[in-house]
DNA sequence: CAAAATTAATAAGCAAGCGTATTATTTTGC
DNA sequence: GCAAAATAATACGCTTGCTTATTAATTTTG
């Protein structure tokens, strides 16, 4: 099994290390610590943040087309949006034609919001890509959709496997 | 404001996009769902498989040292090693010499579990950079590491900010 | 048209991570 | 030497996310 190498200043390493596997969780844990404190002023997490960016896109969403939008389940949303309410930045209507459907509107307290998360946001990317010129940023952002993709398609393979014809795909899992 | 445009097969991204904020958070909640499900059936979860590997790499640590190494906080190993006591794959001892400290220790049914995460590590890796040549996937994971400290060295500069002289650096925050 | 299946949301429980406070022990400094 | 500061672990509370189960409402079907 083959390591690391420290040089003066950079290391690098054997994709297939096992420190490897570890370092995109800490990217998203760092990235999200360093979101966290910069809306915690506003009275707002990230993933709270996330939900009202969807309701930028398109208000009055359904709260099970939130959770299909940001890739959750309808419990998680259920929860950010009670403590959005809670803080009052939006407001659950029950809708007349289906009355199983929840809608999320946005409440005016939101609005400001939305200016302040692209500053955050831009502030938290800066800090990512850090001593990267653009160009580079940009295709690595690039090759991060393409992983994101890799991902979602196996998940999606594997579940598959799980619940249809194992044997016909040759696909069996340990 | 910049979005996204859709060719044939891939979306190509301006990475000052909003989405761009959360394609590492999917990547981190998709690896872990993948290694999550891979591990389940041996009673472990990607966290704890975490912790043994530390106690591969040295056996006997303190928690505290743990989490030094695991960027996280003590409160948070407390709990995974608390677990992994409960299944029998590692113990805690007092330190004689301090006997504030507890230190962690491997026991025989933790050492099957090397292999098997080592097995699964490759699994999600390669599901993770399916279609990337082995040079590109180099290049990324070597980006990601420098991402990593970017972001390392922004938390630890906000807090010097938050803790010390902040009119001196001029980086006053909201 | 009524029974069965489906759907949206919630409830309940577990794991992980963060922050703050508390306890026990050791180290420092006067 | 002894009081004060520092340290390792835990207790407690909060948010996020996942899974499974339940409830209410709608759609499908026989």
């Amino acid at each position: 099994m083959r390591h690391i190498l420290k040089t003066e200043s950079v290391e690098f390493m054997d994709y297939t290390d096992r420190r490897a596997g570890f370092i995109f969780k800490d990217i998203a844990r760092f990235r999200a610590r360093l979101f966290d404190r910069l809306l915690a002023p506003h009275g707002l997490t990230t993933s709270q943040a996330w939900v009202l960016a969807q309701l930028f896109v398109e208000d009055n969403l359904p709260q099970k087309e939130i959770a299909q939008r940001m890739d959750v389940g309808t419990v998680t949303v259920g929860g950010l949006v009670e403590r959005l309410e809670a803080r009052g930045f939006v407001e659950r209507r029950v809708d007349e034609e289906d009355r199983r459907i929840k809608r999320v509107v946005l409440k005016p307290a939101a609005i400001p919001i939305g200016r302040i998360m692209t500053t955050c946001g831009i502030e938290v990317n800066s800090a990512t890509f850090a001593g990267f010129d653009e160009a580079l940023a940009q295709q690595i952002m690039d090759s991060m959709l393409k992983v994101r993709q890799n991902l979602l398609d196996a998940l999606q393979a594997d579940t598959e496997v799980l619940t249809a014809t194992d044997i016909v795909l040759g696909k069996e899992k340990a």
